[in-house]
DNA sequence: CAGTGGTCTAGACCACCGG
DNA sequence: CGGTGGTCTAGACCACTGT
C-alpha cells in the first residue's frame, strides 16, 4: 500500500483515506494503538508534519483519539449524526434507509414576517421572499411539514415542476444556481400538532411534533433560506455528539 | 502586543487567544478580512507553521473563516450552542441566564432494564447501577425530570446529601471522584407527558415535551452515565450549529 | 502579476507515559 | 530509560484570487 506523489490529492488525505480505510475494514481494532508517527513517516516516506496532518484531520472526525505519551488509538465506533452534518432532507431520509418524498403544497411569493426576516437578516424591509410549503414522506408515509422561506441577492426562478423532478430543494439550487448550503444554525424543540398540521401528518391533534427551525448560509456567509420542518415524534429523532471544548484565556497584561 | 516565549502555554495558543480577543473586542470586525499569515509572522517573530497552528486552531471553533488565495475573515457571531458542548445541567442554565435549582426525587440502587445495559454495554448482566431521579428547577420553576443511571469501574458512594450540597453531579464526580465526563451521544425527540411527569413539572397531560436521552463517556472512553432528560417545551430548546463536512474516500487501487 | 492560503520537508527539543 | 505525541523552526513550491 503506497500513496501517489505526482495525484493531484495531497499526500496527507491520502493518508488520512489509508487510515480510515485500515479502521472501516476492522484490520485497526477499537482501543487498540494504530502505527506510530514515526513507524508511519517510515513506511509512507514523507516527513513527520506530514502524517501529523493526516492524524488530526482523522482524529478531527473523530475516527481515532490521541494521548500525549501513549499513542494514537481507533475510536469506538460512533452513531450516525444527522446533527453537526448539513444535509438535505433527501439525503437525510435516505442515510436512515428510508425512501424520500415529497407533495408541494404552495409555492409563491409573499412578504415576510418580521420572525422570517430577522432569520435572514434582510436589510430591504419591501422585499419579497419566495415560500415553499411541502409535505414529505419517508416510504409514502407522511413524515414532516416543511415551510421555506427564501431569498438571494440574485434573481432566481424556481417553479414547482423543477422543484418536483429535481426532489430536493438544495440540490437543484446547487446545481442550477451554484449555490452551496455550506453551514447552518437550528433550534430544537417540541410542540403539539394543531389541526390543520395533524390532518397533513395523518395523526390526532395534539400530537407531539419535533419542530427544528433552520437558518441557511451559502458559500458567501449570507442567510438565503430560513426553514420550520415540522416531524411526526413517533417516526424521527436527532442525534448529536457533545465533547468538552476549551476556550482559551487571555491570562494578565 | 507580545507573547511571551518562556511561557508554558505553547505560541500557537497565546497567538490563538490574541486573536480570538481582537475580534471580541470587535478591533477585528465581521466579515472582513485580518491580518495575512506573513504579517502575523513578522509580527509575532515566530515561523508560518506556528502562525497557522494558531490560525487552524481559531477556525476549529468558527470564529474566522479562511478562503484560499483571498485571506482569513472574521466569521459573523456565533449563537450560543448548548449542543456539541457537553456541560452539566447547571452550567446550561447559567448560560442561559437561569438560576439552576434541583429536588432529589429518588437514589437508590436497581437492576438495569435492558435499554440501560446496552447503553452502558455492560457486560456483567447482574450488575447494580445507581438509579437517580430528579426534578430540576430554573428559576425555582420546574423545567426538567432527570432519570440517571450511572454504572462505574471503581467503588463509587454518592449520598443523597452529598448530591444536594454539591448541586451538579458532573462537578461531585470530577472533584470527589476523578471521573470526568468527556464525551457524549444524545437523541432528541418529542413526546408526551404522563400523568406523573405533569404533575411535577405543572403541565397538563398530553403537553408535548422535549426528550433527550444521553450517554456520557468518562476520560476512559467507557460509557459511565445513561441519562434521560425530559424538559418543558415551553422553557426549553436546543441549539446546532451544522456544516458540511467531506469524508475521503479512497479512489481506485 | 503580487498576495493570499495550502502543502511539504528535515530536522530540533520538549512533555508525558510506561516499564 | 526509550517510546509516544506536542511544539517549533526556516525554509520551499504550489494553487487560487484579484487587478
Amino acid at each position: 500500500m503506497h500513496i501517489d506523489p505526482l495525484s493531484s490529492i495531497p499526500k496527507y488525505k491520502q493518508i488520512a483515506a489509508f487510515i480510515q480505510q485500515k479502521i472501516d475494514s476492522g484490520d485497526w481494532v477499537v482501543y487498540e494503538p494504530i502505527p506510530s508517527e514515526r513507524e508511519l513517516e517510515a513506511k509512507f516516506r514523507v516527513s513527520r508534519t506530514t502524517i501529523r496532518q493526516a492524524l488530526e484531520y482523522v482524529a478531527n472526525t473523530g475516527l481515532v483519539y490521541r494521548e500525549h505519551g501513549k499513542g494514537t488509538f481507533v475510536a469506538r465506533p460512533k452513531e450516525q449524526h444527522s446533527l453537526e452534518q448539513l444535509t438535505s432532507f433527501t439525503s437525510d431520509m435516505r442515510s436512515r434507509g428510508s425512501e424520500p418524498g415529497q407533495k408541494i403544497l404552495s409555492l409563491t411569493y409573499v412578504e415576510p414576517e418580521p420572525k422570517v426576516i430577522q432569520a435572514l437578516k434582510a436589510e430591504n424591509e419591501r422585499m419579497e421572499v419566495l415560500r415553499i410549503e411541502r409535505l414529505r414522506f419517508a416510504d409514502d408515509e407522511p413524515i414532516s411539514i416543511h415551510r421555506a422561506f427564501l431569498m438571494f441577492d440574485i434573481d432566481i426562478e424556481i417553479t414547482a415542476s423543477d422543484l418536483q423532478v429535481s426532489g430536493s430543494l438544495y440540490s437543484l439550487l446547487e446545481r442550477e444556481h451554484g449555490i452551496v448550503p455550506l453551514e447552518a444554525d437550528e433550534t430544537i424543540e417540541a410542540t403539539a400538532a394543531n389541526p390543520d398540521e395533524a390532518a397533513l401528518l395523518n395523526v390526532a391533534p395534539g400530537t407531539p411534533l419535533l419542530l427544528i427551525s433552520r437558518t441557511t448560509y451559502s458559500q458567501t456567509r449570507k442567510p438565503f433560506e430560513y426553514v420550520e420542518m415540522l416531524y411526526r415524534a413517533d417516526r424521527y429523532k436527532c442525534f448529536a455528539h457533545l465533547s468538552r471544548k476549551e476556550r482559551i484565556r487571555i491570562v494578565g497584561a
